[in-house]
DNA sequence: CTGAAAGCGCTTACAG
DNA sequence: CTGAAAGCGCTTACAG
């Protein structure tokens, strides 16, 4: 049915280690019995099965991504940039979530000890980070795309949180603002020490409060804190979606933003253009993330060193009308 | 170095063939064969190499997703439903974009070939619906997600596009509005015609402007027809990127919503509950439309029978501030 | 420059 | 109930 090897070795006259050496382009093939298989290859439509390749050669040529939900609003940029370029050196990308508890971590697993893949890319493995610590001893090349502040013993990709968390504070103060209040992710997340460390280094304040990396725990903290009646004229958001939550908490408490109280966030997801007014953000440049992550893991199975040391990306400050300039 | 099964057979003193049948819960294997098997298995932590098993059985229990940038508002929602349901099932997931022109489809045809997997998803393939269906033809496997309008010769899964467009019609009405605007995507699309069908049934109107799946085109044109003078008490979207596009124009234009001008979207994308105010909107299910798509490949790939038409999965609208209740 | 043969790690008739 | 052998479609020493 399909076409084989054999059928081109057939056709053309020649072993099938001939057609071999051909289709990996070794030398040592004269010229013309060359020139002859490939023509062979191309009427016959000849490609060769990756699975048989794959088997013979002990690599199948193809990477795996472990992440978190993909309905996070930064995972489409991430995810981007690691398909482009994976693809473009020709390898194929195997998607897992682990996102239905202990049945799909030993389909994930499993899929590992079938050696269904050659390298890991892992993206804040909140749980599992003990399992794929564990497999990358037992000699699987894993790289980490993170921006929690883990510290694995593996290569990984972050960004520059404490820069960032700076960024947004001298952006505030340049905006003449000097009373912010903090509502920060979990404190557990060493990303969210960086930020704040960053950003009370160059603004100090006593107005901190934790929640978590979601619009409602953003609203709820901004409520509390008006409540409270604590004075504030900023809010620096550990990330987008405290940043829109707290949006929300002001314009329904009646404050204007940006004149009576300006807004940054963490992260500038899609969102963050939309909101109203549009969010003043620290940018995580995502898909550069995925890109430099996915590099390098193929350089490291293409043989070429590289260092355990985490790669670290810019953040950058992208100025919208919840804090514009000053 | 890796254990095998000649491994396991040695090691339980039977032959590959009888560990093969355990693994395979064969039946005619004695029970107490069986059971030394399974113990020598575990003891070993053998897992069959998933290369040589699609070798061996002519299929890779890998299928594969094409699709459109992943940075697509929804696309987050579809790709968790497939990758849960294809992970539930014990197979691969293989994720290809064609996002760098031909080359990245010569990558993706090549692995079609090369029967890297069993069975295609694709969602939207814009412009390599022709090269999908040759593949088809061929005896690849193919299921469509869709909400374009597209209308394959197999199987796919769609949304009540005409029901949507009416239920958004019958909400604006009940609440007393006459006079719509539509904002509409590029008329080529099947699910553009029927979305206006759907509306123009329940609440005819000649105020209709033709735009793009963009937040741009959906400002630009309530701004044209603002400028205009044309008069409108309500604004139906196409999608909700077109419909935060025309929030923002009208309030940039000193408009109220939904007081003066009421404001309906299409889709249900994370944005929507985030907008100033929160989007009224004609809810796609996204995450079910994945799930059901990877169902009916799973089950053409187990060999039971799915027809060529199309499921179509309820549209719902969800109420919030934009166009509240009449 | 080229080919016969073994091997990658499984499954599957076939025979007993 | 069990095993020897062939086969899946390639690659890779080895020999010439």
């Amino acid at each position: 049915m399909r076409v084989t090897i054999a059928d081109v070795a057939r056709e053309a006259g020649v072993s099938k280690t001939t057609v071999s050496r051909v289709l990996n382009t070794k030398a040592d093939v004269d010229a013309g019995t060359a020139a002859r298989v490939r023509e062979v290859i191309d009427t016959l439509g000849y490609v060769p099965s990756s699975g048989a390749v794959g088997l013979a050669r002990g690599r199948s040529r193809t990477v795996a991504m472990l992440t978190p939900p993909l309905t996070w609003p930064w995972m489409g940029e991430v995810l981007q940039g690691v398909v482009d370029t994976v693809e473009a050196a020709g390898y194929g990308l195997l998607l897992f979530t682990c996102n239905r508890g202990a049945e799909s971590v030993d389909h994930f697993t499993g899929q590992v000890s079938a050696r269904a893949f050659d390298g890991l890319l892992v993206i804040e493995p909140e749980n599992t980070l003990d399992t794929i610590t564990a497999m990358h001893r037992r000699g699987l090349p894993v790289v980490l795309i993170d921006d929690r502040g883990h510290h694995p013993e593996f290569p990984s990709v972050a960004t520059t949180n404490r820069a960032g968390g700076a960024s947004a504070a001298r952006h505030l103060l340049t905006a003449g603002r000097t009373r912010p209040l903090l509502v920060t992710g979990p404190a557990a997340f060493g990303c969210v020490r960086e930020r704040t460390e960053g950003f009370t280094g160059v603004l100090p304040t006593g107005l901190v409060v934790e929640g978590e990396f979601t619009e409602a725990s953003g609203r709820h903290a901004v409520e509390q804190a008006l409540a409270a009646g604590m004075s504030f004229d900023s809010v620096f958001a550990h990330n987008d979606l405290i940043a829109a939550g707290a949006l929300r908490a002001l314009r329904d408490a009646g404050r204007r933003v940006p004149e009576d109280i300006a807004v940054v966030g963490f992260d500038d997801i899609p969102m963050a253009r939309h909101t109203a007014p549009p969010l003043t953000t620290v940018r995580q440049p995502m898909r550069q993330m995925g890109e430099t992550a996915a590099g390098l893991l193929l350089a490291r199975l293409a043989g070429e060193p590289i260092g355990d040391e985490p790669v670290v990306l810019p953040t950058e400050l992208v100025v919208r009308g919840s804090a514009p300039g000053g």
